[in-house]
DNA sequence: GAAGAGGTTAGGGTAAACCCTAGGTTTTGG
DNA sequence: CCAAAACCTAGGGTTTACCCTAACCTCTTC
């Protein structure tokens, strides 16, 4: 009885590329392809494949909450997270959200069978680079912590203000607050994301996602 | 005669699966993978082929710079390039820079062997895609140009220090120069990116991904 | 209903960033 | 081989960012 997959990925280059390189396997058949998570969804409310492979930047959803969401819905569903994100935060977060396991994007053929048929299985598979991210992330190095921090409604706002340029003045105008609040609101920022000036919370809030 | 095409992406899987794609097509040979610049580079040298399928993105090497040195070395070499950015300065400089096609990773199969066929007959060739970016640049929402900047020696060291989070006495420390020299560097950086501040600084230069 | 926690609002003072100008050095091109 | 251009260097003066402290407000929680 051969093993059956699903994929979901907007990048159909890489959608075709999986199916081919698991269509060349016996004991793996690929039962559904989709490149966008409605099509998804709905194909698996009729028929469900044992293993999914997800990726985690879909163009019109969130594929880390996506995933929260399939697990819940399908506890038989094994779930394999494929990403070009290496952050542990990223890792972590597919982990906690019930995926099995997690690959990037430069994962082999071989590692990504192995993947399937431990998922499938009912194992957790990590490959080595993964997990060493993860080890390094807790053992770790004394650096600032990559998760996102949570800031409040007018920390969102003065970050924004300052991703497009303007100066703490300009910003207390648009917010009818004085220089000094927005000074306020900056130091926070700062504090939060473990940074030092403008340069290093633009980059990582940024590298965060919360501005573009 | 079949068209022989060479294939260099750090990523395996997507390399897997190009190279998967393009050997079910009988007019298309595929003559050699590589992941590392160095190896694609070594190969050139013995054995050419017709197509280069080069990522932009490499981790070893600016895919950028290396395609303006491969089609100066290789005249006949056509040169098709395949990348995740779908920014206009991305597309303009590599075709600058002598690619003949710019396929994003969402590109299909059909699309694939379209390009390297016409790629291979001399042509040009975009997908509406990509066609539509450079479209809407340059008819253009009046919005600040996106084209890299080119950086002196002293400027890409200045702006990597202040990626990290140094000042400017910090950076003058480093490099053995006054506080004055470094906010010179730093001014003409805000002037060559065409930005007001150290925010506006950091975040172009992320996106034309000369800091990460 | 008082104590505590998190959020928004500011002030005073210092350090850093930014603007304008300009001389000396290296690189480029005819 | 000389001129032009580009680059590195740096000073004076102004604006902005950053640090430390703290009042007030709202919303829990016991």
């Amino acid at each position: 009885m051969a093993i059956s997959v699903g994929i979901l990925d907007d990048h159909e280059m890489i959608l075709e590329g999986l199916a081919t390189m698991l269509s060349q396997t016996e004991e793996i058949e690929v039962t559904g392809c989709w490149t966008h998570h409605a099509n998804c969804l709905e194909a698996l409310e009729k028929q469900r494949p044992n293993v999914l492979l997800l990726d985690i930047n879909l163009k019109n959803a969130n594929g880390i909450e996506l995933c929260a969401e399939l697990s819940n819905t399908y506890p038989d569903l094994q779930i394999v997270a494929v990403s070009n994100y290496n952050e542990s935060s990223f890792i972590k977060n597919m982990l906690r959200n019930g995926a099995k396991s997690y690959l990037l994007k430069n994962t082999s053929k071989e590692e990504l069978i192995t993947a399937i048929r431990k998922v499938h299985s009912g194992e957790r598979y990590l490959p080595r680079t993964v997990e060493n991210i993860l080890l390094e992330d807790s053992l770790g190095t004394p650096k600032p912590k990559t998760s996102i921090p949570k800031l409040t409604r007018r920390e969102k706002e003065v970050l924004q203000f300052i991703s497009e340029e303007y100066t703490n003045g300009e910003i207390a105008d648009k917010l009818f607050v004085s220089i000094k609040t927005v000074e306020s609101h900056r130091t926070n920022l700062l504090s939060k994301f473990g940074v030092k000036n403008t340069a290093g919370l633009i980059k990582s809030a940024m590298n965060a996602g919360l501005i573009s």
